[in-house]
DNA sequence: GGGGAGATGGAATAAACATTCCATCCACTC
DNA sequence: GAGTGGATGGAATGTTTATTCCATCTCCCC
């Protein structure tokens, strides 16, 4: 988009009132392109004159010019994806990614276990069970997410990390009410393995996400959430991975509205407190 | 579409000029949408009359009321699938959620800038270069990956992490030779921002990953590269921001040939040598 | 605390625009 | 072939809109 890299490239110099013209100008673009400078100017809570001090701001000729880049962008937009894909020297490697990755999040959402995907929410969202995750090496950044995200919902989420000894003691110590999640791909490693299994027959409720029924994560789990990782690179791709565990998640989040709401607020609240906050 | 509704209805009464007008706003619409009574006038080859009396033949109070509606239609069209999806009380979530994350990596890989993503690989393959990465709280775990997948390609690959102290001793140990790589999305981390401007200045090449141009990370940044990550749950999705890590590290993978593919068989030797594979 | 430079919004101005009116044209009828 | 009805485009008109200018305000520096 034409103005998002002018307005990147004049984010330093801008002013206050401009910058938060710029930003609903990014944030929508429809007023722009089917507004006035008074509509603009209202949406961004400043006077006329600010808008058109940013449109030559950004190198434009006057608020018309910017108008009418917009405009472009936006038509731009409206043809067909099919008809957009192959025009602009479509770098096939990015075109690849992003059908690769498409159809990740497709395959992964789009063929779940729909009662599969609620026993574990519900499991999830019960707070008198301790949820435990456990990573292969590969998927160990998607996992230490989900287990961020989680944690910021209720209590007792903890990643069974550390050497080998660490995680063996960590497993023995699993009770029967607890929750054992484990996400494991294709090669799959075999402390990993021998871990879950050892939690499942602890009484531990497991639940495997693999990329196949046929895991042998998912052999010992009582549910499994299949995802899809097809990789263009070196490796798999936790894309689809990722939106499965938003999605549970989210769930989570529902079912815990209350207990949840609450957290998030004092988390915020002490975030806001030891200033991190940087507007600007 | 509620202009071609009309259209429909009206045809039967329209004259061979009118005919004609109504031929282009439904063929072109844009033409509508963002041009004058004049403009549309010359596509059909009429006069601007022609174009007036066919609006208020289709109802419409003049061709202002013509345009805001084919307007509005457009919007529509446009509106990105994030809000799109929440508001017909579209209540599958797990369909609201597909939606959303396809959109978060169709809109994060396909308006990215292609010369800002060339020229991050070419700095993340530079073997010369050390790389550190810097992550706000909300997206260590997707970071986490990153550096876990980057690391397996090529040495000297960081995650600067830990408490405010050893951030701010790692960043000012930080050379011009460095690169940095900040993952920031929306409510920004204080530290980061002062972090990365800090390396910024000491002459660190600096590429932020964010979630707009005008965010306080992009400003200090030598590249940009925006990720859409709009969430249906309490927290940002990064299946964008990871997709998009998987292009770099694609990417660097391909740069890094012959050395990533020793390090990547070396790795694997270790992997099988202490065990870890479970066939099955 | 006082002075100055830049930022900001409101009002004046000029351009663009939709709308309306009217003269012309065309087709059809008697 | 003359007359009549509607269709059509060009020009006048009044409104909306972008632009420019300027007074006021704010923040920073001395």
């Amino acid at each position: 988009m034409e103005v998002a890299d002018r307005i990147g490239r004049t984010s330093t110099s801008l002013t206050t009132a401009e910058r938060r013209v710029a930003e609903v100008v990014l944030a929508n673009p429809q007023l722009v392109a089917f507004g006035t400078v008074a509509d603009l100017a209202e949406g961004a809570g400043s006077g006329a004159a600010t808008v058109v001090r940013l449109a030559t701001k950004l190198g434009f000729e006057g608020f018309s010019a910017l108008q009418a880049s917009v405009q472009q962008d936006l038509a731009n937009q409206l043809r067909p994806a099919a008809e957009r894909i192959r025009d602009p020297a479509a770098h096939d490697t990015l075109n690849t990614h992003l059908q690769l990755e498409l159809g990740n999040v497709q395959n992964t959402l789009g063929y779940i276990d729909q009662e599969a995907l609620a026993d574990v929410v519900d499991h999830l969202s019960d707070p008198t069970r301790r949820v435990f995750v456990l990573s292969g090496d590969a998927s160990k950044g998607v996992s230490a997410q989900f287990v961020g995200d989680l944690s910021a919902l209720r209590a007792n989420v903890t990643m069974v990390d550390g050497n080998d000894v660490a995680v063996r003691r960590t497993v023995a110590l699993m009770e029967e009410n607890d929750v054992l999640v484990t996400v494991d791909l294709r090669r799959y490693d075999r402390w990993l393995v021998d871990a879950s299994r050892t939690a499942a027959q602890a009484g531990v409720w497991t639940v495997s996400i693999a990329d196949s029924v046929l895991s042998p994560v998912a052999a010992c789990a009582q549910r499994t959430l299949v995802v899809t990782a097809a990789g263009a690179g070196p490796f798999d791709s936790h894309v689809g991975t990722l939106a499965l565990m938003n999605v549970l998640v989210a769930g989570a989040a529902i079912k815990l509205r209350g207990v949840a709401a609450e957290r998030l607020d004092r988390a915020e609240a002490a975030w806001r407190a030891s200033n991190a906050l940087s507007e600007r």
